[in-house]
DNA sequence: ATTATCTATAGATCTATAGATAATGC
DNA sequence: ATTATCTATAGATCTATAGATAATGC
């Protein structure tokens, strides 16, 4: 990170002296992640120093240590730190969705509350859950970050792909799988918040209006499986 | 790029030294520049040092600056090398489907058009097209490089969506543009191969199966655009 | 005579660690 | 007594440049 200065650092303590140390810990820790979180999401893994994420801390680099291993636990703890609250949102809320199908769920159906649920997050959860967005979707179109989301991303992607089949028996098991992978690539190019849309439709639509894109992606996507019906 | 070992520099000068030193300096200059695609689709811009490059094409680190002013002067020129040639052969396959269209394109005829006449270029233009797709597919999700698109893209997407805008005239102009939006994180998704659709699907879909990804996305896409009538 | 490539090296980071200091904990 | 934070610094890169050498060009 050379060109984006980071912010000037904290002169006066503005945070009152937490009382216990577990507390003061909690809240160090929290700032450096939601730190590293912005930078990373920013400039990827190898685009952030150390140095820069306790410059924006307003703290010295070699407290980096005292809390993470290296640069790479650092970066695996902002990953970890979010990611089973949307899985387990994502879960419960695709139970809820066919304990109330009854036998018969929908594409259109599964989906929303796939997609939904996380825009839910991500629109209300501050600027902490935005950041992590734009974080995932850098880490999804490459190798080693795809390779992150395995381990806690499977089980609900693994739950939604089974309610689909139920909900298009006639389509072939890799076909859904196919769908899948295009609805992962929106979705995680619409977390990006790029800004590029903005410029090319002439600010007619935001990268970033994820209402817009909400109301939108889980028919667009349900409309999209039903080319995969035939063959 | 701490992990991944260069391959060992080539002890024998195989190549047999090339008659003219315009021949020269063009064969040095598309041997670092195919490295640097390589590693830059790996690891990003900041992922990769001039060493990294150098090592791997069995040259001296100087002779990254005799060629290029710095490392982001190398990064902009492995953009900038394909660029032109996926816009111009999609711009002509749209020119082409527009006049054949006589005045009645489909939205499936322009996405085949837009979107087959790429793939085929990335499945049969060898490795190095390969390593562009992911390198791009990174850009993509990331504010600084996706505005690199702007610049030598915007021209065929408009023309797309022009086509797009005269085969869907009861659909409004935004949706057009979420619709795109949706397909160009797919389509760049695809051409990340991350191989996480792999191990989630247990082998039975290849991410790098871009074969299946053409005989898909363009109908899936067409599909999809059925639901943005509404509204 | 010009250009491609290498040698040598300075200066600027960056990571990581040892040890000191200043807080909280009992 | 323990833990959070800072100071000081070593060692490892990395970038970039000046100048030498080895090719091609006429």
């Amino acid at each position: 990170m050379t060109r984006t200065k980071a912010k000037t650092p904290r002169k006066a303590k503005k945070k009152k002296a937490p009382r216990t140390k577990a507390e003061q810990r909690a809240e160090t820790l929290e700032q450096i992640l939601d730190a590293a979180e912005f930078l990373f999401s920013k400039h990827g893994l190898h685009g952030v120093t150390l140095r820069d994420v306790a410059l924006k801390v307003g703290v010295h680099t070699s407290l980096m240590h005292y809390y993470f291993e290296d640069k790479f636990a650092l970066f695996k703890t902002v990953f970890v730190r979010r990611a089973p609250v949307t899985s387990e949102r994502r879960m419960k809320a695709l139970d809820q969705y066919e304990k109330n199908a009854k036998g018969k769920p929908t594409v259109a159906g599964a989906l929303h509350a796939f997609l939904d649920t996380d825009y839910d997050l991500y629109m209300s959860g501050g600027e902490g859950w935005k950041n992590y967005g734009a974080f995932g979707s850098q880490l999804s179109n490459t190798p080693e970050g795809a390779a992150m989301f395995d381990e806690h991303f499977d089980p609900v992607v693994l739950r939604l792909i089974g309610i689909l089949r139920k909900a298009m028996p006639d389509v072939p098991e890799e076909n859904i799988f196919w769908g899948y992978h295009f609805i992962t690539g929106s979705f995680m190019h619409s977390l990006s918040r790029s800004g590029r849309l903005d410029r090319l439709s002439n600010g007619l639509c935001k990268s970033g209006d994820l209402d817009a894109v909400k109301a939108r992606m889980a028919e667009f996507m349900a409309a999209g499986f039903s080319s995969l019906r035939k063959r």
